[in-house]
DNA sequence: CCGCCCCATGTCAACGCTGTCAAGAAAGCG
DNA sequence: CGCTTTCTTGACAGCGTTGACATGGGGCGG
């Protein structure tokens, strides 16, 4: 109906122009806008036609100083890898847009001194003003945070959260079946030796795809014990342990690391070694990030619905009511692409 | 000073209470804090005392309702490649968060029928009230935006914009000349059987990069002409252009591609057709995005000071006073990693 | 048929800050 | 030394919305 007709420049209407226009009063726009009980329909409409004709949208500075929401969400990053951050954002984004929320962004680095930082995230968080907190990790195990959270009162849903699952409502996949869904993959195309680039060591959800990944194995009744070599979730550190595992030692047929930034970093160490993927060996990562697309081969990985994480965070954030603190589970998918095949019969 | 003593939870100092302290009016407290002129410096001191005692933040919800400002820039993105935006957005934030502004996000999609992106785009900036914009390629182009911005009064700076620089306040680089700066590069490493692979046909500044090389090599005395290929800034197009390179006519020795994702896809195609990269091939890429050192080997590049470039696209608008038109020039550097190399000899 | 309660709608004072205007103090000038 | 100008400070009314409360009409039990 309503056309961009809103003329003039930064001309906008007000809840009086609505009331007035409908012939009601400002309250009863302030109900329909707010979709409070106790409206009739028919005051409904004429508000709502008001609405359009004027092409009225309420001014957020004033609805947050009259009231006790500030239609912001705040959404709290640290250390972001691009595509991951991305993902989650845009997810939030859409979800807060659904609701008429904005999204504000912050970032801290943790890499700071740890009072700094401290100082920092605390700030960030009392003065911001927002209605709540989306955490992801490593944010959503900082204990301090979540205590100063929980202590002021302020509403917050973590993704992919490693500490004490039923602290708070949270998104999340389950991290260890979807490693051995790898596994298993692995394990049906013939490979026995096996390898495991691990993440960092406080990334708990790292620990439990390596776990996943271990126990699904000995479940299958793998022979050999899979060798296991530490990793950051950089294509660095990837390359370095992608070599460590093809210098010493018996050589594994495939190498599953705990996130696809590090596999890329194998596949890259593999081809430094001579080594053909997936002809000579198999790589696989974790996270279905964009990277995974921007190797070649084409990287088998687990795909996480993260931007969709980050929506159902946000929904949930938004929606009314006492938030249910068990966690909200999604569902990952194995991604077969190239880098993974049958290994060559010695 | 001010301990993160803020106490109580959601309890927050006003003004009020800080003119109570520092024993001065409203109206005072109000001048230190928009650092207004006619103050003295004993009354400043006083106030600034009594802000850090109370760990006082104004209420930007207030601030925008009762003055003109609303402290808080838009950024607008458009089919964002997630290095680019997160460079850019992270820059941006710096600035704003050095300005005491507030950064609001917005994604639209030009894929999406042109009325009702148009639509979606015009809305999004004339309803989200915000002090100005930051728009970033191919948004910086778009004629409607633009006249309808300038038509509501509406300030905004531009990142990278291609047409018409001298209609707003910009920020970019030098792209003719960086694509020369790697010209030279090659031509110095002895190539002379060389490549490009184009962008997207609309992106203007890829345009820019490709008639730089060129320009550069016939200077150089270039004696055979540059292969040309299309491209579309993506891996898979990169893949598309080097097999395409790779297998028709004469091999180049060198293949500069317009940006990193496409120079990683040519890589790959190298790596396909059995090439080693840079023994029997060179590749070089621009942006010196975050994939380029996430490939094997890393990529020879051109550095753009991408956040840099957000940083300064906020502070141009964030300026007080009447805004420049001129385009705000940046360095780029030529970054020589492992990609690029003398060809064999034949 | 009366009184009570509930539903639909309205009135009005905040919310925390800035813009306008006024007033007092200090400084400049002849 | 008195008058004007300039500098410094303060009083007060909104900005556009919501929350608390008031009001009036209709349904329902007794």
């Amino acid at each position: 109906m309503s056309m961009s007709e809103n003329g003039r420049a930064g001309e906008h209407a007000t809840m009086d122009d609505v009331a007035r226009l409908a012939g009601v009063s400002l309250k009863s726009v302030s109900r329909v806008i707010n979709a409070e009980p106790h409206v009739s329909a028919r005051l409904r409409e004429k508000v709502e036609a008001a609405i359009s004709a004027l092409n009225y949208v309420p001014d957020t500075a004033a609805r947050s100083l009259a009231g006790s929401r500030t239609f912001i969400v705040g959404l709290l990053f640290d250390n972001p890898s691009p595509n991951y951050t991305m993902n989650i954002q845009k997810g939030v984004y859409e979800a807060c847009r659904a609701n008429q929320y904005h999204l504000r962004i912050d970032n801290v680095d943790s890499s700071a001194p740890r009072a700094e930082y401290e100082a920092r995230l605390l700030g960030l968080v009392s003065n911001s003003r927002c209605d709540g907190f989306i955490l992801t990790p490593p944010l959503t195990d900082d204990v301090v945070l979540l205590d100063f959270l929980d202590r002021s009162g302020i509403r917050y849903v973590r993704i992919s959260p490693a500490l004490q699952a039923q602290r708070s409502p949270s998104v999340c996949i389950d991290d260890a079946q979807a490693a051995a869904s790898l596994a298993r993959h692995l394990w049906e195309l013939g490979h026995r030796k096996l390898a495991v680039v691990l993440g960092p060591e406080r990334h708990l959800a790292a620990a439990r795809r390596r776990d996943g990944f271990i126990a699904a194995l000995a479940e299958l009744g793998l022979p050999e014990p899979v060798r296991e070599v530490p990793g950051n979730f950089s294509f660095e550190g990837g390359i370095r342990a992608g070599t460590e595992l093809l210098q010493d030692g018996p050589r594994p047929t495939a190498i599953f690391a705990t996130n696809d930034d590090s596999a890329a970093g194998v596949m890259a160490a593999c081809a430094q070694a001579g080594l053909r993927v997936p002809a000579d060996i198999s790589v696989a990562g974790f996270d279905d990030s964009w990277i995974a697309r921007s190797v070649w081969p084409y990287l088998t990985t687990v795909n996480q619905p993260i931007e969709e994480m980050g929506y159902a965070a946000a929904s949930l954030l938004l929606r009314k009511g006492e938030p249910q603190n068990t966690p909200h589970l999604l569902d990952y998918s194995l991604v077969v692409r190239d880098s993974t095949a049958a290994p060559l019969r010695a």
